[in-house]
DNA sequence: AACAAAAGGTTTGATATCAAACCTTCATGC
DNA sequence: GCATGAAGGTTTGATATCAAACCTTTTGTT
């Protein structure tokens, strides 16, 4: 009954699901990026800045992870730094004209990778499937 | 409906497991070892011999990572090599008596995992989870 | 006011991972 | 039988990622 493939069906889907993000990317012209540093991306989508601290709780990675991930932003150019007036140890990233402009791209890979998520399953197996994950995961919270 | 977080929450219930199953060996005495270390072991804990390919594959890895991940598993006494007396090209990669030693210890592991991931589902919430999944995945094998 | 503790970020060191290039060895075609 | 290609593995170079240590600035305590 209980097979117990769930986790290696999750690792799959994970690592096709990222796979096919950077492959999009590269079709779209966007090299060199990785899902984390789409995440931070996406994060900048909906806000006008934020701190490194917040970034690194938004897209669930270390601080370290993300000050490696915002320099290859700043390098790319699709995000600049600016620092705090108020509080001299903050620095705000937020995104450039540049980095604005990839959001159709992003809007569209997302649009996509729904497709295949979903694309399958009815509304009611899309709920079920993501309840029953959702389930899981608080489930691990409250275990370790 | 769709809301389109289903992913997410993959990688989070992904991570969570890969930390549970890290921490887990460490309390068990076992040091330097991560997943993709278990889950060669794993393969051989179900066969005699293989080779560096069939490990790969088996692991969904690539060959490079598999030579490190082996050195690794020499390293620290838990594999062994074997060359092929038909096939000068062939390594095979074979449990020391170390290695077999920590079988009990995967078992153990792998029961709380599942644990935490079927434990609060019916034996039909379950099966649907995972057939959810198993369509999910194959969506993306056939997009893809 | 002064010192300790906390918070924001970066640097260091290590590792898993992959793509591309490479070396051996085997297989295949002529 | 020999050359060319295919297959098994490793090496090289690069990157994302994290833990631990570190520096700077702010906050809190006395």
């Amino acid at each position: 009954m209980k097979q117990g493939n769930a986790l290696s069906l999750i690792s799959r889907i994970r690592e096709k699901a990222t796979k096919f993000i950077v492959r999009e990317l590269e079709v779209q012209g966007v090299k060199g990026i990785v899902p984390s540093h789409g995440d931070i991306l996406v994060v900048l989508f909906y806000g006008e800045k934020f701190t490194m601290r917040e970034l690194a709780e938004k897209i669930h990675r270390t601080k370290p992870t993300v000050t490696v991930l915002v320099e290859k932003l700043i390098q790319y150019g699709f995000v600049e730094r600016e620092k705090s007036q108020t509080d001299n140890r903050v620095t705000y990233i937020k995104l450039t004209k540049k980095g604005f402009e990839l959001k159709p791209i992003f809007d569209d890979i997302s649009g996509k990778l729904n497709g295949i998520l979903y694309g399958d399953l009815t509304d009611e197996e899309s709920v079920s499937l993501e309840s029953l994950l959702n389930r899981v995961n608080s489930k691990f919270d409250i275990t370790i």
